[in-house]
DNA sequence: CGTTTTTGACCCGCGC
DNA sequence: GCGCGGGTCAAAAACG
């Protein structure tokens, strides 16, 4: 394909090709860029997150927008009221003067209301900006780190080809090329030969699938395995960020949830202790998209989805997709941020779970039962929590169709039903947007959570130094 | 006809 | 080594 050659040229050419610039164009960017780019930068864009997240918390505090509606038809009605009573005995001016001036206070109450819903709008495009941002550099990253990678691997195959020939031939001649294989490691073999099975499969069995595919497709899976030890740091991160795992429960009558990706079932197992089978999917809309997930009915309470995320797509995502992905991969930048700072093996998720906050337990947590670190944000509302859950998706609450029949009185209840109404649609791809932009929100708006992904951003940006030796952890946490 | 789903076989790590 | 369980492969069937 034509990214092979220069990788400079490609990481420019990527924002081209992704769908960002379409909707925000070319210039916003470069803002990124420059938005990350000086450490200064970072610092005073921490503040300023800092203060967007606390004005948008003092906001939520007072109630979504939805709520803030029912606030001004209070605050409405209470001078009506008034003014009920003072238009029934209209006689005395200090009732008119007292009338004016409530008139006066209200409007100003109003004005107030207003001026607090602009701010939250804005605050909100600003969170949902910087969501974008966050997750277009991830992509560049990505992209870039994918260009260094196949040079590198291109490079060291081909050494280690040149190795294994110029052995073999050393070898036939002085004897037999048994000896020779002994020094091609066995996971190499062993991988290569999976590869070159695997690859031709991917792709619906098209066996001629030309080289630079199959090779990408090969530096993707096997770059790990192979044992030069530089690689192995390199991208043990990486894999390490393959490795996460992010699920979503969800109320969901469909059989699975659309997120707005594509996506090819490639496996079902009956899970152990679960009537339900669990599905395998693997992302189609690129070559070599390395992310999967698993779907999986919960067994006491089959209205519940879990939907399990693994992998970071390496091409550019359509809008819809990318509400789920930059929740899933802001959840696992925080996961990963959390253990890498503390330690490398398991102990360290368990040192990690700290780092949520116990304010919305329910909401995020860590498993580190499972043999992969996995985070898991509960979307149902068994365990509901007004703070959260109450706060509309996006946009105005009016989008959101309620059904009336039996629609609790008081205010808890209603947002409550709101948020039911909202995951039983979750099946719907405008629902799931806004549920997991709410999540989104949910996860950028709490302040511990939005410190460990300032983190987490700093890591991966230190991770795009050239520098070999620069690890995640130093990074992570300094 | 190309793509996706189905489904039994297979692989692999782990505990015994 | 063996069994188990989670995960993946891939031929065949189904689908559009
Ligand atoms: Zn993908």
């Amino acid at each position: 394909m034509d990214v092979a050659s220069d990788p400079s040229l490609d990481a420019g050419d990527h924002p081209d090709r992704a769908y960002s610039p379409v909707t925000s164009g070319g210039k916003r960017i470069v803002n990124e860029m420059d938005f990350f780019s000086s450490k200064n930068h970072l610092n005073s864009k921490r503040t300023l997150w800092v203060d967007v997240k606390k004005e948008s918390r003092a906001h939520d505090q007072g109630m979504p927008p939805g709520y803030e509606i029912d606030i001004g038809l209070n605050l409405l009605t209470t001078p009506t009221d008034s003014d009920k009573s003072v238009v029934d005995d209209e006689t005395s001016p200090h009732i008119k003067e007292k009338r004016n001036q409530s008139n006066y206070k209200l409007s100003v109450l109003q004005a107030e209301v207003n001026r607090m819903k602009t701010e939250n709008q804005r605050l909100r495009s600003m969170v949902n900006h910087v969501n974008n941002n966050y997750y277009n550099l991830q992509m560049q990253i990505e992209s870039m780190k994918q260009q260094q990678q196949i040079e590198r691997i291109t490079k060291t195959v081909e050494d280690q080809r040149q190795m294994i020939d110029g052995i073999v031939l050393e070898e036939k001649r002085s004897g037999g090329a048994m000896v020779a294989r002994q020094f091609i490691p066995e996971k190499y073999e062993q991988s290569v030969e999976r590869t070159s099975r695997g690859c031709c499969g991917y792709r619906g069995h098209e066996g001629g699938e030309s080289p630079e595919i199959a090779s990408q497709d090969w530096v993707q899976n096997k770059a790990p395995k192979l044992d030069t030890s530089k690689d192995c740091d390199q991208t043990a991160d990486q894999a390490a960020m393959r490795r996460v795992r992010v699920s979503v429960r969800a109320r969901s009558e469909a059989p699975m949830i659309s997120d707005g990706c594509q996506w090819r079932k490639y496996g079902q197992k009956m899970a152990k202790g679960n009537p339900c089978p669990r599905a395998y999917y693997r992302c189609t809309m690129a070559l070599g998209c390395s992310v999967r997930k698993q779907v999986q009915r919960c067994a006491d309470d089959r209205t519940i989805l879990t939907t399990t995320y693994e992998g970071n797509h390496n091409h550019p995502l359509p809008p819809a997709a990318m509400t789920m992905v930059s929740t899933t991969s802001a959840a696992a930048s925080m996961l990963l941020s959390g253990s890498t700072s503390s330690s490398d093996h398991h102990g360290g998720l368990l040192n990690a779970t700290p780092i949520l906050p116990y304010t919305t337990p329910h909401f995020t947590s860590i498993s580190a039962s499972s043999p992969f670190p996995t985070v898991t944000l509960d979307l149902t509302n068994s365990t509901p929590n007004p703070l959260l859950f109450t706060r509309p998706p996006q946009g105005p609450f009016g989008h959101i169709h309620f059904p009336n029949q039996n629609l609790a009185s008081g205010p808890q209840n209603l947002g409550q039903q709101a948020l039911h109404n909202q995951t039983s649609k979750f099946c719907g791809l405008q629902s799931s947007r806004e549920m997991m932009s709410a999540a989104t929100a949910a996860i950028t708006a709490d302040p511990d959570l939005t410190a460990a992904l300032v983190a987490a951003i700093a890591s991966v940006m230190g991770n795009v130094s050239p520098h070999n030796n620069i690890s995640s952890n130093s990074n992570a946490t300094h």
